[in-house]
This record gives structure tokens, sequence and C-alpha cells, in this order.
DNA sequence: GGCTTAAGTGTACAGGTGTACGCTGGATTG
DNA sequence: CAATCCAGCGTACACCTGTACACTTAAGCC
């Protein structure tokens, strides 16, 4: 009963997807990613792509769900360290940029798709920005003692740096990479420090 | 001697700008228009586009360049207005919002090929946000005393989070736009204000 | 063990794409 | 005026696209 069929099944779609990101690179995106390519890659015929998904908007919905779910891993890790280790500011960033540095097709896909001319793409990737946004208001709320409000916009400007740090490090080589990091690390210092300044009167 | 037919020509290289820049939009990105739609919307046959780029990038290329034209005007009165009216973040913001709210798809051209697939795109993106970054920095130069580097830092956090909020002003509605304003103005305060705090040691 | 279900196949078609090639007709030039 | 140039045209070709439709074949089920 272990269901020999479903399995198969769920083999093949983990193809077409696996097809899908190997495709997405610096010079392919997702937008340019043709059914027949993925099919092709996947090692199926064209029309049984039909079997798993409905069209390319449905495939790549669920490239979006999966990259987020991996994003959503990285911020888990991000906490332990931050347990262990203590620098919100650093430990953040630094893990931040591992992901990118690893990951740097699945970021393409989020960064890329945020703007994209899909609706429900852009709409899918802001939920998963808004995942970081939403927890870092409340971890803000918890350590310090701003309003909801005071502590989301501060939040927001902390991920919106954090975010763009890591979109310009793809095109960078290691040593100005490491410029950007030291960098962001200082903006996520001085907009922290001017939110505290002024964030007692909230 | 006005060379009726050079004046003829370069209509209709305006043509078929105008036709490229005409499909952008929400739902239609410059990588998805194909070089027979831009000239059937420009008039001409579709080999007569050879006559004026040599591919669909050379196209794009311009149109990116002419955006960050247009781009360099806003900044210009930018700082006019804030000669005049002296608050450098609130005006600097409010003219931003301005520009993205009255060509949408200039701004949505610039944001897309950021993060496109062409090296050359992506590169001269960054070359019209660098004008900013450059400017910004040295204007922040002669107001404090910063460091190059320092002021740097500072502007390009500062760039980052305006343009940001362009972007996602996109595709929001009247009301949602003018709480995201409050809260970049904000963010542009929290930042400012942290660097100048640490701003004396540099 | 036979009937049903559904994943995967192969063929076929209509429509879109970029661009090579040879031509035309009016402006430019000497 | 005659010769040249060149923006724009039309045809043609090879290629790629999504997907409709009828099929096989192996697993699931009673």
């Amino acid at each position: 009963m272990a269901g020999a069929r479903a399995l198969q099944k769920e083999k093949t779609r983990q193809a077409i997807i696996d097809a899908a990101l190997m495709h997405l690179s610096a010079e392919h995106s997702f937008a340019s990613l043709s059914l027949r390519e993925v099919a092709r890659e996947a090692g199926i015929a064209p029309t049984s792509f039909y079997r798993h998904f409905n069209d390319m908007d449905e495939l790549g919905l669920t490239l979006v769900d999966e990259s987020g779910l991996t994003l959503r891993e990285l911020m888990r890790k991000a906490r332990q360290r931050i347990e262990k280790n203590g620098s919100v500011i650093n430990t953040s960033v630094e893990t931040f940029m591992e992901f990118v540095e690893r990951n740097p097709n699945i970021f393409r896909l989020l960064l890329r798709e945020r703007s994209g001319t899909s609706v429900k793409f852009r709409e899918a990737v802001a939920r998963e920005v808004n995942h970081f946004k939403d927890e870092l208001t409340e971890y803000l709320m918890a350590e310090s003692e701003y309003s909801q409000e005071f502590a989301y916009t501060l939040a927001e400007g902390l991920v919106t740096l954090v975010f763009n740090a890591g979109a310009e490090a793809l095109d960078l080589n290691p040593i100005e990479r490491e410029k950007l990091k030291q960098r962001t690390i200082l903006q996520l210092r001085f907009i922290t420090f001017g939110a505290a300044s002024e964030g007692k009167k909230a």
C-alpha cells in the first residue's frame, strides 16, 4: 500500500522541479524557460508535463514556495546562531550572505519574480519577504519597547538593506563582496541606532 | 541641407523606441517583447528594424540610457526643490515617489533589468543608480565632515531604501503608498541620525 | 484475474520567432 | 541630369513554441 504509482509520480514531479531549478542562472530566468525545455531536461514527453502542472505559472509558483522554504530554514539557523553568538546584526548579515552564495539561483528566482510580470508571482515573493519582516518585528518588540508600528518600520528598513545587499553580492567577487558586507553591517547599525534614539518617544 | 533623409530615419528610430516603451507595463517586460512586435507597433517591416539596431539588446540598452536620462532630470529638480524647501529627506522621497507614479514603466524597466539575464543590462542600470549614490556621497561630504568611505556607505543605504520604496509603491493603492512614504521617511531619518552619531569618529 | 484508472508517449498542427536575401523608390551627391 | 546610396519592404526559411488528441501500458482495485 506504499502506492508505487503515486511514488513514481512524485519522483517525476521532483524531476520537473529540479530541471527547472537547474536552468535558472545569471543568464537564464524562469520567464525564458519553456515547457518543452523543462520537459526535455526532466526526461519526459512535453505533454506529460500536464500530468503535474496546469501550466508553467503553476510550476513557477511551486518553485517560489520551495525557495521560500529554504529561506525559512535559513532564518531558523540564524536564530540559533544569534542565541550562541550574541551579535544580531553581524550574524544575520553573515547568514544571509552565506545563503545567497550557496543558493544564488534560488535567490535570483525570488529577486526576479519580485519585479516580474505576474501579480501572483509578485505576491508569492512578497509573502516570503514578509515572513522576515514580521518575525523581525516581533523580535524587536520583545527586545526593546517599540510600538508595533515603529518596530515594523525599523524591521522593514533592515530587511530591505539586507535583501538588497544580497542582490548586489550576486555580481561581485569575494573581495568586493566582503566590503559590501561590511558596509551593510554599518548601515544596519546606523538605522538601528537611529531608531533607538527616536524610539524612546514611541 | 537639413537632411530630410536623416530626419526621417531619426523619426522612425523614435517610433521604435516609443513602441517599445509603450509595451512595457506591469504585465509585459522588455524581455518578453519580440522584435516583430515592436516593429508592428512602430509601423515598419520587421526587417527594417535592423536599419536602426543590431538586435533587441541594443534597443534595450538605449531604453535604459533614456530612462537614466529621465531619472537624472528628476535629480536636478529635487536639488532645486531642496534649495528652496530645505527638507532634504522629505523632498527627496517626495520627488522620487512622484517620478515612480508618473513614469511607472520606465521605473519598471530599470527595476527589472537590474536583476535581468544580461550582464550589459545589469551594468547599465547599476551605472544609473551609481550616479545617485555618487552625487549623494558628495553632498553628504560637503554637508558634514564624513570621510569619503563613510559618506558612501551612508549614501548607499539611503539610495537603497528610497529605490526599494519606489519598487514597492508600484503595486500599492494611494493610501498604502502614502503610508509607505511615511515609513520610508522615518527609515531615512533613522539611518541618517545613526550615522551622524557614529560619524564623528570617522 | 479481469476492469479501470492514469502516468507517460508520439504525432500533428497552427502560430510565433529571428533573420537572410533581393528588391524598390526617393533623397543625396557629384 | 545621372549615378549612388540606403531606409524600408516582402518573401522565404528553419526553428521553436504550446497543446489537442488518440494511444499504450503498468498499477490499483473488487
